[in-house]
This record gives C-alpha cells, structure tokens and sequence, in this order.
RNA sequence: CGGAGAGUGGCGCAGUCUGGUUAGCGCGCAGCGUUCGGGACGCUGAGGCCGCCGGUUCGAAUCCGGCCUCUCCGACCA
C-alpha cells in the first residue's frame, strides 16, 4: 500500500489515517472517504449519502420485519411536542431538557406555547394511548414508528451522535407488569439478533445502572458493543416504563372485572448509531467491511481488459456473470469506469467494504472462471479461482461464509478483551485496553469515582444466563459496600 | 460550556513572523494521447473578491481590533 507511512509533503495521502495511529481519525476518514456520509452546515447535523442511506436500509428493513413478525405495527407521529407535554414526567423533563431544540415562532409570530422537536415521543403516544386505550380489550397496543429525532449534543461524531438522527421507537401499553416486562426484554432480543445476525457485531444483553437508565425508565436493558478500539457502544436500548408514563398521562383501561387499571409500558429504540457500530466493529486500515447480510453491493465485478477486442469480450463475460448473479438476487455490480487501473478499483472498492470482488480479465474469459477475493480476509488465502458454470451458488456460500466468518472473528476479539477485575487498580489497568467486569454496588458515586479514575463508565449488568452473578454475599470491587451485580465498565462512546 | 488547533480554488496545504506588481504547490476535475492482472503517465486547460466586519497604510492573505465558523480533546448522550 502507498498510503504506508509518511506521505510526501503536499501530497494528499490516498486512503485512511491507520488505526492504530489515530481510531477516531481513521473512523471519520473511512465515513467520508467511503461516502456513507458527509457534514452538513448546521453543527452536530450530518447528510447520509446513498451508500450510508442504503445500509440504513439495510438495517431497518431487516429490524422491521422482525417487529411486524412479533405483531407490532407502524405509524407516525408528528415532530413537534408541546413543551407542556415534555413536562408532564418529573424524571423525563430532568433528562431531556438540555437537550431540547424548541421553536418559539411560527407563521411569522411568538407562539403562545413553545414546541419541542422530539427528542422521543414517549409523551406524544402517552397523550394519544390515554385517548385510545379504555378497555383491556384494547390491549396490549403495540406501535412502531420509523422517524426523526433531534436532540442537542454538545459533541457531535458522524453516526455515533448527530444532533438529528434516524431510529425508530416502538411504543407498548400493557395489562400487567409481567407482560409489559416480557415486550422489554423480547424486543432486547430482537436488537441483539439484528445486531449480531444481520450486522455481525456481537453485543453483551444488560440492564443499565440506575444512573444510565432512560429518564422516566424503572428499568433499560442495553445492548452493548465492542469498537475496534476496545471502547463500548450502546447499540440499543429497551426500557420499562413501569407506570411512569401511565400515570403521568393518566393511561388507564377497565379490567375483566370492571375495575380501573393503569398500563404499564414499554418504549425501545435502535437509531442510526448502527451504522458507526459497523463501520469501527469490522473496518480496516483499508477502509470499510461490510457483512453481506447488509451489504449495498454484495459482489462487485471488476473487469481488466487492453485492447479494444479484450474490452468486448470481457464485458461480454462480466454480463453473463452478472446476470448469473442477479438471478439468484445477490446485489452485484459492474463496475465499468474506464480510465481508472485495476489497482485503483480493487483500492477504491475495499474502501467501500464490498464483500466479495470478482476479477474478470482475459484470461479468465479464456477459461471460463473468476478470480473471487474476499474482503474479510487479508493476504493471498482471499483470493480463489471459480468456474462460472455454478457461480451463483458458491457465491452465496462465499456470502454466508464471510457473514459468519465477521461474527466469529469480532466475537474473539471481543472476548479477547474482557476480563474480571477485583478492585479498582486493576479495573483501571483493564479498561485501558477492553472491559471490566466486577461486583459492583450499582451507587452513582461509586460510578463517579470511578469515571474519574478511569474514564469508565458502567455499561451494564449482563443478563448472561451462563455465569453465576448472584450479588449475594459479595462486595463491590470498588468500594466495598454490598454488590448489587456483577457490571462490565469500559471506555464508551 | 472548559481546553487545543484551524479558516487561502472541490480536498489537503505553503505563503503571514520580516506588508510590495500576475497568490503558489500536491491531489482531484475537464479534454486529448499512451497505459491497464494491486493505488499509471504525458501534454493542454478550467477553477480563488485568501471566513466576515472595521481600522492602520501609498499599498493588506500578511499588521491591529472585533465577530463568526469548523475540527479535535473533556463534561452530556442513542
């Protein structure tokens, strides 16, 4: 690679600053140079470009599905709250405020209430479900909305915090607690097979401390990810909402035996932040890596030709390719830009993360095969010879392969850095390069504390059902006091 | 909001200290030609009121004052 070390002065360098020299350079040049997005002139605000957008899509319509397979519907929900209503939950309010954007003026006067762009609209499907639900016949409600939300951050990154991103937020109101619990962690399952399935990031499931919970939440389950850098990302959150909502929007329903009841509700979100987690999960100093599951392109055919007579019947073979592929519904592409060397596109669709590149020149026309290179794996071991007759099958097991393959390889890389910590010392020496977990007290100035000492924060305490967390008789590594749970603490994002 | 940098063709930078005629360079872009199995090359060309406002001066990208914006590092967050 020319990108390898210094770059000749006055030289703008090709490719992306290495990883290893500076992670959050190197993520904002493979965003860019990758074209998933670009700044936008207003602070905080980023433009998706097709590619981005396409992967977003990629996302959503693999989440979808699943929400519509577990009975949940979609609908809208407009973009503006009254401020009142932001207002209506004490602990809501407390954790939104600083963060509000609120138009004062419309229509060329001061309006007499301000309006919120929501920043979620808890409040908004609160007012409509008081409105909606009456009796227990009505439940439980199951909604979904796909939308924007705009939320003030004082420090913007593409993707991984933008003062406006794309998510959607599912809404639930429930009979009984149990089953309001239930919808909690089922969707929290759901956002871990879209993750680890379609994405190939791997997350640890968790329930957050009481001081990372969403405000107006009695409980937040989160799944959370690894980056290449060993720092954490919460990919998801489902929150209980207990009666908090119920109660502050007066949400209530007759029961089988004509008494009173308040719901109890859900709310849950994945946002556009997935993106960010696939791009620093399985980038390169090469560029982006892409699982096939939400690949744009899945297999990109580059064709390598001389002379004029190379040129036809290379294209000609690179058609019968493609439309080999495209009948079996991979998403292939030709690309057929001239002028640009062979070493320049292999470079430039790395870049872009395509799984599988095929090489097609004349010499493969003469013997009827490709050369297939795969991007998940470095080195001569990526390349391999097929036939044309029966392509389309063994690309897709290539396809499955690799898909597999990035899950297997960021799940090591994951375990690789996680390790048990049994005081704060070495919690601290743990965190500079992975996750710790410890018994913790689950107490905010034991966090604190150890935020301070460490730049950690608690992630969450994780539901694995394989390890024995029992709190009981143990003390937090930390502080001594009683153990509320075993928590992982990293750096986060 | 605290700390640090930076604003000069699309991108990356030089020039600013020590004011002086047509503001340079690399990449990219356009045209033509030669190339083409791991980031090709030549020639020709297009493109800039030097972030904004004001001041000093015969003369300001350059000096002075004010303002704005962006990026990075912290606190906040999906």
């Amino acid at each position: 690679m020319a990108t390898q070390g210094v770059t000749p002065r006055g030289a703008t360098p090709r490719g992306v600053t290495p990883r290893s020299e500076d992670y959050s350079r190197w993520y904002t040049d493979v965003v860019q140079q990758a074209e998933l997005a670009d700044y936008a002139p207003v602070r905080g605000c980023m433009i998706i470009r097709p590619y981005g957008y396409e992967l977003w899509d990629s996302i959503k319509i693999a989440l979808d599905r699943r929400l519509k397979a577990t009975g949940h519907r979609n609908a809208y929900f407009p973009l503006f709250i009254p401020m009142s209503f932001i207002e209506k939950e004490a602990e809501h309010v407390e954790g939104f405020k600083p963060e509000l954007a609120i138009v004062t003026h419309g229509g060329g006067s001061e309006l007499e209430e301000p309006l919120v762009v929501r920043p979620t609209s808890e409040t908004l499907f609160g007012e409509a479900y008081a409105r909606w639900i009456q009796s227990y016949r009505d439940l439980p409600m199951l909604i979904n909305q796909w939308a924007n939300v705009v939320r003030w951050e004082m420090r913007p990154r593409l993707f991984l915090r933008t003062t406006e991103f794309l998510w959607q937020e599912g809404h639930t109101a429930h009979a009984t607690r149990e089953e309001a619990v239930e919808e909690t962690l089922k969707i929290l399952d759901i956002y871990a097979e879209v993750s680890e399935k379609v994405c190939a990031v791997p997350v640890i499931k968790g329930r957050k401390s009481p001081q990372e919970k969403f405000a107006g939440a009695d409980d937040t389950y989160t799944i959370e990810s690894m980056m290449g850098n060993k720092w954490a990302l919460q990919g998801a959150t489902s929150h209980f909402l207990g009666q908090n909502f119920a109660k502050a929007f007066n949400i209530q329903f007759l029961d089988e035996k004509n008494e009173l009841q308040l719901v109890w509700t859900t709310s849950w979100g994945m946002t556009t932040r997935t993106v960010g987690a696939v791009v620093m999960t399985h980038g390169d100093d090469k560029g982006l890596r892409l699982p096939p599951a939400i690949a744009p392109i899945q297999v990109v055919i580059v064709p390598i030709w001389k002379t004029d007579e190379e040129k036809v019947s290379v294209f000609a073979f690179a058609d019968e390719v493609k439309t080999q592929l495209n009948a079996a519904e991979i998403r292939v592409e030709l690309d057929a830009r001239e002028g640009l060397s062979p070493g320049f596109r292999f470079n430039d669709w790395e870049m872009r993360g395509v799984p599988v590149r095929l090489e097609i020149g004349p010499r493969d026309v003469a013997a009827r095969s490709v050369i297939a290179c795969r991007r998940d794996v470095a080195g001569k071991e990526a390349k391999m010879s097929m036939t044309v007759e029966g392509l389309a099958p063994r690309i897709l097991a290539l396809l499955d392969e690799i898909q597999v393959s990035m899950l297997k390889c960021a799940t090591e890389f994951r375990d690789a850095h996680l390790c048990k910590a049994s005081n704060l010392a070495e919690l601290a020496d743990i965190v500079e390069d992975g996750w710790a977990l410890i018994y913790h007290c689950g107490t905010r100035e034991c966090e604190d504390k150890i935020k301070e000492e460490t730049k950690a924060s608690s992630r969450c305490y994780p539901l694995d059902k394989n390890e024995s967390w029992s709190p009981k008789g143990k003390v937090c590594a930390v502080c001594g006091k009683p153990a509320f749970g075993k928590a992982y603490f990293a750096r986060a994002y």
